[in-house]
DNA sequence: CATCCGCTGTAACGTATGTTTCACCACGAG
DNA sequence: CTCGTGGTGAAACATACGTTACAGCGGATG
């Protein structure tokens, strides 16, 4: 198939055809300035139609999308639509604006809580304890992760990005013998990150004392209420939890995650990239 | 004349779509998700198109326009390509909002992004959709939640909620003979979430297959470009995936979660309260 | 278990659409 | 003034498109 013709044009198609303006004939000019005078309404009709509209007959409508490089019309078109989708980009883009958002209904109210419960996470978060907790998960030597009931997730979905960065990195399970295996082992230059928010898990909290208490760094993630275990903490990122219902959110943790994830994927840059593609490579397609 | 019916409709094309999901038939339903899913390109092309990237017939794609009101798929697509031009029209829309907040840096933006992902998310969510699914997982006689790489932990968080409010619940792990045993004794009344952002685990989308054959009915969240296994799906729930870093995000999906916790807390009421205090008295204080 | 109703895809249909052909016209060269 | 050339639109054409009719299927209901 040699639709080739068709995507050929890359450039932004109203710049094609104002630079195309002096090669064209008189008629076909009219076609182009048509175009250009209410873009892109005036392509995303019938030849018909874009005919009428710059006076001409269809005909030379045709002979204008030909001039251009298209194989006819409906490529021409094909083409013109791409643009357009391109143009409104995202859904992101049109709710920038908070004033767009129809405001009525429970959905849109919890977007809201939670929008705003993200901007307040993020916005409140100290840039020099995010930077420092970067390095601290780039550089240490070994990096354990734990959580609570429900913020053990949190753990593993950043446990298991770390993994694909760098090595020794180690989720730590529930069962008390590990976990009091692990204390044992801490040395300084680990990195333990502790994921604690209320109601604050106190077996959790005990066990990030000791570690500490043993030469650890510990990275802890929690409320903007900070749990109890922030007296020991090398660095420590809260994240708004409200959310629109009884139960507290992660969302925000979440996005403090994510966003953490991101930053150490630009630090360790060439050497994560490398091992990330060379664990691609060993997987291969999966069994 | 009676062109009426054609302009009647000033609201905007998608909420619009959005609102009559519900008074839609399951085949119609996946037409209306394809248009939102990639909004408006979708609409934009022929019926034909249309209709395949929906994954059926082109008579249905005519009957969902014409039960929208509108005379024929003409008629809907020149509408929709006025709302285009009209989204299009103002350059606000493309530059109004960068440099507006203050406070710029890498954090900022970041926290801009997810707010947006999330205001995106929530507000393209059709209500219709969010409603079945509340009651889906209310009602089912049992629940079962299977996730791929990274969501399933998002499968563990929502079951570990659900857990708490009603009985029968399971999350399904990873290996094969699990996933398999758990195909063979589906019945009808059964309900199933599956968990699928791209790549696609094409394990994941099988299995969603299999299990919907057997009549069992299917829950799915996805990201804005829908999994394959939508086909398949009677309740379907994207989330935009754009994050300020090469990985998706889930945290868009998070919120959608949570949310729906929220309203599945609301619907069990009593009944759930009821559990989840005698649950707490059963356990105690933890040991 | 039989019956009905609504939904859905296959296939046939008519039409609107893009395209091609060709005659006409304007303009410039010889 | 005549001839030639490039541009243009009217009309004929073929295709692809939206639409309609119909039959098969599955799920509800008695």
């Amino acid at each position: 198939m040699s639709d080739s013709d068709d995507t050929a044009a890359v450039r932004p198609l109203n710049a094609q055809v104002r630079e195309a303006l002096d090669r064209l004939s008189s008629s076909e000019r009219k076609v182009g300035r048509a175009i250009l005078a209410n873009y892109p309404i005036a392509g995303l009709g019938t030849v018909a139609e874009l005919a009428d509209r710059a006076g001409v007959s269809p005909p030379t409508v045709v002979r204008f999308v030909s001039r251009l490089g298209f194989s006819g019309y409906p490529a021409f078109q094909k083409q013109l639509v791409r643009e357009v989708h391109e143009r409104l980009g995202s859904p992101l883009e049109q709710y920038g604006r908070d004033d767009l958002l129809p405001a009525h209904g429970d959905l849109a109210r919890a977007g809201r809580v939670f929008a705003a419960s993200i901007a307040a996470t993020i916005g409140e978060l100290p840039p020099s304890e995010f930077e420092r907790t970067v390095g601290l998960l780039s550089d240490a030597r070994r990096v354990r992760l734990i959580g609570g009931r429900f913020s053990r997730l949190l753990a593993e979905y950043l446990g298991a990005h770390l993994m694909l960065l760098r090595g020794d990195v180690q989720v730590i399970g529930g069962d008390e013998f590990t976990r009091l295996s692990v204390v044992e082992d801490t040395r300084r230059g680990d990195v333990i990150v502790v994921f604690d928010y209320r109601r604050y898990d106190p077996r959790v909290v005990r066990l990030a004392q000791r570690i500490a208490e043993r030469g650890a760094d510990l990275v802890l993630f929690t409320d903007q209420w900070l749990s109890p275990a922030a007296e020991h903490a090398a660095t420590v990122l809260p994240a708004n939890v409200e959310a629109p219902s009884p139960f507290d959110s992660l969302v925000g943790a979440l996005a403090v995650v994510e966003t953490l994830v991101a930053a150490v994927t630009d630090r360790l840059g060439e050497a994560g990239r490398q091992r990330l593609a060379a664990m691609e490579e060993t997987r291969g397609t999966p069994g």
